[in-house]
DNA sequence: TGATGTGAAGCGGTTCACAGCC
DNA sequence: GGCTGTGAACCGCTTCACATCA
């Protein structure tokens, strides 16, 4: 048990074997081995013993992991025990489609707010969402409780959102748009790059005539 | 220069300094040095070169790199040349929201075509694409010329949809299904997997209490 | 001189293999 | 016997340091 730095490889992989836990939780199974995770998914059960091993000692030996034990485990370390409130800004079309993404409603994340600049998307009711200026971000993220922003905007605006997400003293952020951002100490940015992942296929598609196999 | 089995961290990173190069090149400069563009985004120089190095020898000793020509050899490389055809499978909020998303036609993908089963979405137009019923997938990819495809339905169908999209030849994949899918050999599957990022943020928010300055 | 291209060292993550425990 | 937890070996990517060349 080394709570000292864990990768966020591991943390990635936490998730998928929670997932995991939950099917196996629907279909009645009451152990599970690491060999058998590593099956589902394929792994090597080694790390997964590993990246369980960060956290305690949740197995048994000769027996393998309670999977109802492990998956309460595993909620709590990923801090899905407590419920996010997520602040969209841009409410275009990405914006509005993640607004609703049953995503993030399986997994404790309610959005509680979405944010713009234009004024004719301003008031307005998105689902069950309103549509709040951006100006007022910091206001309505205190209110509403904000604990995680998602930024949603074309790329050139990218970096000022998340100097004024920051500002208002949000430690999470998702990013969409298409740009490396910088960020302060002590606030996390995950970004989302698309075009990367597509120019990444681009790249198969022109190589996979000569190289093949290739995966 | 060894094309032998280039790694997709290579590939991501070539994305990024295109993007750069584009930036660069928008801003009048001829030539750039691989330390200004690691300072840029902040990377080492060496990976730079390193990262180059595998597709030819691009740079200039004493100069650096000509900003035109090696964005065009980039262009080529991540096969950025030629137009790519995207078929979206899903005519949901998200598979809609990315039937528009600028960053698709920004980088020489067009969407051709929504995929839905749902027979209130099936004739319908979008923006300015048709859904089609997905059953006809293979027909409309062939005639559509389609060589990329893009999963946006819920996780329990990707699976299959998968295999459909497989048989009618699409080599490269693109999923949002918050599931690990299996592939055949020769197919390029991307996942973005929201799911594990949100819970990637949610494990930082409950550690970073204790850990504190982690990034 | 200045910047590339690259072998060698360093580092982090994965896999192996086995001791230890149920 | 079976499976976990873990040190050691392994592997691939990153960084360093420098020979090389315009």
């Amino acid at each position: 048990m080394k709570v000292e730095k864990i990768s966020e490889l591991t943390t990635n992989r936490l998730s998928v074997y929670l997932r995991c836990l939950n099917e196996l939780l629907a279909e009645g199974k009451r152990t599970v081995s690491s060999d058998k995770l590593a099956e589902r998914f394929h792994l090597n059960s080694a790390q997964i013993r590993k990246d369980l091993a960060c956290f305690g000692e949740f197995g048994v030996r000769g027996v393998g992991y309670y999977v109802e034990d492990l998956r309460d485990h595993l909620q709590k370390i990923l801090g899905l025990d407590k419920n996010h409130r997520v602040g969209i800004i841009g409410a275009g079309r990405l914006g509005t489609a993640l607004a609703d993404y049953y995503g993030f409603t399986q997994t404790n994340f309610d959005v509680v707010a979405l944010f713009d600049n234009d004024k004719g998307k301003i008031g307005q009711r998105i689902g069950d969402v309103d549509v709040f200026a951006f100006k007022n971000f910091a206001k309505v993220a205190k209110k509403d409780k904000i604990d995680v922003a998602v930024i949603a905007v074309p790329a050139q605006f990218a970096q000022s959102v998340l100097e004024e997400v920051t500002k208002s003293g949000i430690k999470a952020v998702m990013n969409f748009a298409p740009t490396p951002l910088r960020v302060h100490d002590g606030v996390k940015l995950k970004t989302i790059d698309l075009t990367i992942s597509l120019e990444s296929l681009s790249y198969f598609l022109s190589h996979v005539n000569n190289i093949n196999g290739n995966n």
